[in-house]
DNA sequence: GCCAACGTTGGC
DNA sequence: GCCAACGTTGGC
């Protein structure tokens, strides 16, 4: 299973709006992005991700799962564009603040950290780990 | 609100 | 196919 990380402003797509679409989920799309798409077409369903909230709060508030891999995104006609599909698991019982992923070392290499525009990206199982940790699971 | 970094577009 | 110009993202 890979793990992945998708970003998000909060005022265009919040973690509460992904928990209030429960288990049906929703499409993780608007992407136009050719890096961010390629990552989506990777996916596979049951991977797993972080969901992060960009802008004002920095912060990683919980975990997502791909429920659906990659198809046409229905909010263009444009076929270059594919997105998939995701549900809320849960919220970090402690949210992981960008802050704290950048002071330590072994999380240096996070996309997150080297390449802060890219809106979805992969997350190695180490880094998963530690973050889950320090999220409280 | 500013600006650096990055990606995309389009003229040549 | 190169590269200047432009637009967007996101941290600060």
């Amino acid at each position: 299973m890979a793990y992945w990380l998708f970003k998000s402003e909060t005022t265009t797509w919040s973690w509460d709006q992904q928990v209030a679409k429960g288990e049906a989920g929703e499409e993780w799309d608007g992407v136009r992005n050719y890096q961010a798409r390629n990552f989506m077409r990777e996916m596979k369903r049951g991977d797993q991700g972080f969901f992060y909230h960009s802008q004002k709060d920095r912060e990683i508030v919980g975990l997502v799962e791909v429920i659906a891999e990659a198809h046409p995104d229905s909010t263009t006609d444009d076929p270059r564009w594919e997105c998939v599909d995701i549900k809320a698991l849960r919220a970090m019982p402690k949210p992981v603040y960008l802050d704290q992923i950048k002071v330590r070392e072994d999380l240096s290499d996070m996309v997150l950290v080297k390449n802060s525009r890219l809106s979805v990206q992969p997350v190695t199982e180490q880094q998963w780990r530690i973050i889950c940790d320090m999220g409280g699971l």
